[in-house]
DNA sequence: CGCATTTGACCTGCGC
DNA sequence: GCGCAGGTCAAATGCG
């Protein structure tokens, strides 16, 4: 317990001086931020340059994931001035690699702390420069109107809607070009301004395959782990779309992309996404590309098997170059394999959620719940596991993950604590 | 009775 | 400008 403590402690200490370097990186960003726009004012022919700095600006933080030269010598010569602030880009970095090397997806129980954060990010920043970069986004997206990312779920499902934790509405159905299922569109009825909606259709081949596509991100409390999940995985996916999609963009429209959609909150979700990983299992990433039209990112839960190694391909067509890149990343695995994620995935949102049961048993905003579910799932485990599996899995759980033993001994200490006062309080009395 | 769903009308963007 | 398709609205309807 008293290396818990002092563990808790430590990472307390870790926290504040990454909030301070990144903060110190910020300002010394937009410092030169500033004297670029000045430096792109005395010459009006180079425009692109003020975009390509805007874009440079927005990639902060997030991932340098760009083919652009200039921008990473930009980037890095901005960087060697702070060591410190480097190691808060490298997070950035790192994150961006476990994205799309090891497709991990992201976990995110804070997303509805993004608008609060939004705000606090920028409200250091001068007046002007604020100004400039919104004013700048006005206009790349008048010039060039941007859609919003979309995510694509297909998942076997016998329901007409997949139970992803969150509560819709629906407000209407068509029946869309190409397929005869009907296409329901529902929208996210937690809060009564929350923008997010999604749309359900059955695919056309395969009736049992149920396609849910999500759009926009949620501005409040999500109402349990999976629907958290389910959000922070649509956006991890969406993010890594819109990403992707910046290393490819033609000249000229480079900021039109990623700017505008790196203001959301999804960026800084991503920044606020720390250490807790979810994985997805078994599932197949691809995105399908139309001109004009929302760029989706499509996660299959019903691939085919192939291979368990993760395969990354690039599939924009030399005819072709999208306004959005194309790419796919697969991780196909067998059809019951999925089926056993989409199964706990599904059945989980059906479980009662009993907080009195578990108590005082958290670690900071993160329920132990979340994470012994979260460890659940990495192990793919099932209704279907027996109990002796179960255990040995939550044996391994306390034993490997530190996360869950520091949580444990919080608890214990809570209850030991909570135990010793009210025995005092009876010895008192 | 209140809330969710249904469904035809309407709006918007795009291609021709 | 027109038609088409996707998306949304809102009155009507259904249900607990």
């Amino acid at each position: 317990m008293g290396e818990a403590r002092e563990e808790n402690q430590r990472l307390k200490k870790y926290l504040d001086q990454i909030m301070k370097d990144y903060q110190n990186l910020q300002m010394k960003f937009f410092d030169i931020v500033q004297k670029d726009g000045r430096k792109t004012t005395n010459n009006t022919n180079n425009h692109q340059e003020i975009e390509e700095s805007e874009f440079v600006s927005l990639s902060l933080g997030r991932v340098a994931h760009d083919t652009k030269e200039d921008q990473k010598t930009v980037v890095s010569s901005k960087l060697k001035e702070d060591d410190q602030a480097k190691e808060t880009l490298t997070l950035g970095l790192d994150r961006k690699f476990e994205l799309y090397g090891q497709m991990k997806v992201t976990y995110a129980y804070n997303s509805f702390e993004e608008p609060k954060k939004e705000a606090r990010e920028t409200s250091w920043l001068p007046s002007k420069v604020l100004k400039t970069m919104q004013s700048g986004d006005d206009e790349t997206q008048q010039q060039n109107p941007v859609k919003k990312a979309r995510v694509s779920v297909r998942a076997r499902c016998e329901t007409p809607t997949m139970n992803d934790g969150c509560r819709w509405r629906k407000y209407g159905q068509k029946v869309a070009k190409g397929n005869p299922c009907p296409r329901a569109y529902y929208r996210c009825t937690v809060s009564p301004s929350c923008p997010v909606r999604k749309q359900v259709q059955r695919c056309a081949e395969d009736i049992s395959i149920l396609i849910t596509t999500y759009e926009g991100t949620h501005n409040h409390p999500l109402p349990c782990m999976l629907a958290t999940t389910m959000a922070s995985t649509t956006s991890a996916a969406a993010s890594m779309l819109l990403s992707e999609s910046s290393s490819s963009q033609l000249p000229g429209h480079s900021s039109s992309v990623t700017t505008a959609n790196l203001h959301g909150p999804d960026f800084y979700k991503l920044d606020s996404l720390k250490s807790e990983h979810f994985y997805l299992p078994n599932s197949s990433f691809s995105s399908s590309v139309v001109p004009n039209s929302h760029p989706t990112i499509t996660l299959d839960l019903t691939s085919s098997p192939s291979s368990s190694l993760p395969r990354f391909n690039k599939v924009s067509s030399p005819e072709y170059r999208p306004r959005y890149s194309s790419a796919s990343l697969n991780f196909n695995s067998s059809y019951s394999d999925s089926m056993s994620w989409v199964n706990g995935f599904l059945n989980y949102g059906r479980q009662p959620y009993n907080k009195k049961q578990i108590g005082n048993l958290s670690m900071g905003r993160q329920p132990v719940e979340d994470i012994y579910q979260s460890y659940m799932q990495k192990k793919d485990l099932t209704p279907q596991h027996s109990l002796l599996e179960t255990i040995d899995t939550a044996t391994k759980a306390i034993t490997v993950d530190e996360r869950f033993q520091s949580a444990l001994a919080t608890a214990l200490t809570s209850i030991i604590d909570a135990r010793d006062i009210a025995a005092g309080g009876a010895q008192r009395n």
